[in-house]
RNA sequence: GGCGCAUUCGUCUAGCGGCCUAGGACGCGUCCCUCUCAAGGACGAGAUCACGGGUUCGAAUCCCGUAUGCGCUACCA
């Protein structure tokens, strides 16, 4: 019952008005999983409701800015499928996207709350923030701007004037009553007052802070619904009070919970592989992080997790978004890459590999590689490996020429160089003497030597397989050897046959 | 320190007052299948639902407190 009123509520605010989110990046680096999981949360919210999905650049940090970080934001959401509708190399009428494109607009909200007694300039200096700051500290008293210029007299503002400080502006926060917002996945959230302090919305170099342009932008461009991890909860009052003051009505809010490292902590470059793009390096499929992703933080039932994005899109609800902050958990990662690989028709999967076996094989093997021998390669290996950057190491036997392994695998246990010495010798002349290499023939020529020799049909094949690739465990033994072919079959059973001699 | 949010198997989660002796998935173990390895199938171990009080005939679910974790506390976002 509390499910379905909540349920209702969600959809009165849905109908009220277009669905408009975005997606709010700052260019400060390489996109990193977390980022993109609320982008995707954006993409199928607006999917899921036929609303607009636009890509906003926050750039207002011109020290933290990364040249080409606009470009990694773009490449992982494309790569991702997560395609917006306005911004960036797509336009709109509610443009420019970028935020140090619309800096006029900021200024004049800032003054305008200036002019309303919502706002104030300040001249304090970096020195004099940063001692009270020490102070504060020191004393265990709460932490914030003193508001030292909050009641600037215009003769003082004018001394400050002259001594050429520029100012920086920031807000009167009301010093007494609540702040309060409701949030779609947390509820009803208060603030008080007093523990805000007078937060800095335009800086002393012209640039807005996040809170104003944020605000600024997602009512300029008539965003229904904010979509932003939980890290923001505590600065949501501070963007109410300035949608009050601007006469502006907020948005719907949805705060969804962080995504975590090893030790709990948010999410950052430090806690290693967090890079989205590092993923397509890795071989995971855009699918299958897609769904993996989603279900970080959200779900269908008690028991689906294998989803199409259509699938996701038409089932997205904001009220089965969880509250607690999720471990990336990588080895169900590859497990979930793993079903969606198997899932792949040869065709397809032999084309996604192709690349990564062209970057990870040994230099010596010949390159552009030869398509059809792959795609006759790929169901081989297709349902064993989970990422495709393993294909290079799990597929070389099939590449290289020269296979390299100790001659103490070729005898298993059980095994004795002699009886090994024996099936191999057997298996040349029997194959040497057949004119197709087909893989029922090659078993049914195979397990008759067995029979023959008085062996186990695995006593024979495992020498085999080692012969051949150089390994123990291996695709199957038969459809392996007719993708070699009968040549490289007998040239490495030779080998082998020599590396016995040797031993 | 202040404020906010959270807390169910190792991990991701289901759970919305009786269906819960808490379900599913990954991982792990055993077995089946089998030329090895995967895949697939079966079974199993694994959570006193953070703790303590309350409300109720009945609480993982509601309330209060405590603890712990995380977030914010910048002229970063």
């Amino acid at each position: 019952m509390y499910l379905e009123k909540r349920q209702e509520i969600t959809e009165r605010l849905i109908m009220d008005k277009p669905v408009r989110v975005r997606f709010a990046p700052s260019p400060t680096g390489r996109p990193h999983v977390g980022n993109i999981r609320t982008a995707m949360f954006d993409y199928i919210m607006a999917r899921r409701f036929n609303g607009t999905f636009v890509l906003r650049i926050e750039d207002t940090d011109v020290e933290r800015k990364v040249e080409g970080a606009v470009e990694y934001m773009m490449d992982a959401l494309s790569w991702l499928g997560l395609e917006w509708d306005e911004g960036p190399g797509k336009g709109g009428d509610y443009g420019p996207y970028y935020q140090s494109q619309r800096l006029h607009l900021y200024k004049e909200a800032a003054e305008k709350l200036v002019a309303q007694g919502n706002a104030y300039y300040c001249y304090c200096s970096e020195e004099r923030l940063e001692k009270i700051r020490k102070e504060q500290a020191a004393s265990k008293q709460m932490s914030g701007y003193d508001r030292h210029c909050r009641e600037l007299t215009a003769k003082q503002r004018a001394e400050y004037q002259a001594q050429g400080i520029n100012p920086v502006i920031r807000f009167k926060v009301p010093l007494e009553g609540q702040t309060m917002f409701h949030d779609i996945v947390y509820g009803d959230v208060t603030f008080e007052n007093n523990t805000i302090d007078d937060f800095v919305m335009l800086k002393s170099d012209g640039y807005p802070t996040y809170h104003l342009a944020n605000v600024v932008d997602d009512h300029s461009m008539k965003i229904s619904h904010v979509i932003r991890a939980e890290e923001w909860i505590s600065s949501t009052p501070r963007h109410m009070m300035m949608y009050k003051a601007l006469g502006y009505d907020p948005p719907e809010y949805v705060h969804h919970p962080m995504l975590v490292g090893a030790d709990r902590a948010k999410l950052s470059k430090r806690h290693g592989s967090v890079s989205l793009l590092e993923y397509r390096e890795k071989g995971y499929l855009p699918e299958a992080m897609f769904n993996f992703l989603a279900l970080m933080g959200w779900s269908l039932d008690d028991k689906t997790e294998i989803m199409t994005r259509r699938q996701l899109i038409d089932n997205f609800s904001f009220e089965r978004i969880g509250k607690t902050g999720a471990f990336f958990n990588i080895e169900k990662l590859d497990w979930m890459n793993g079903v969606y690989m198997r899932a792949l028709s040869v065709e397809d999967f032999t084309n996604r590999v192709l690349p990564f076996l062209e970057k990870y094989l040994p230099p010596e093997v010949e390159r552009p590689l030869d398509a059809a021998y792959v795609s006759r390669i790929a169901p081989l290996i297709q349902p064993r490996i989970n990422t495709l950057n393993d294909a290079a190491a799990y597929a070389d036997f099939f590449f290289v020429d020269k296979l390299e392994y100790e001659a103490s695998m070729l005898i298993g246990k059980k095994m004795t160089p002699e009886v090994v010495l024996a099936a191999l010798k057997g298996a040349e002349e029997k194959l040497s003497s057949l004119e197709s290499f087909d893989q029922n023939l090659l078993e049914d020529t195979l397990r008759r030597l067995a029979e023959a020799l008085g062996i186990k049909a695995g006593q024979l094949f495992n020498p085999l397989r080692v012969a051949t690739t150089a390994r123990e465990a291996a695709p199957p033994l038969f459809e392996t050897m007719a993708v070699l072919g009968k040549e490289r079959c007998l040239n490495r059973i030779k080998t082998a046959l020599a590396k016995l001699d040797g031993s």
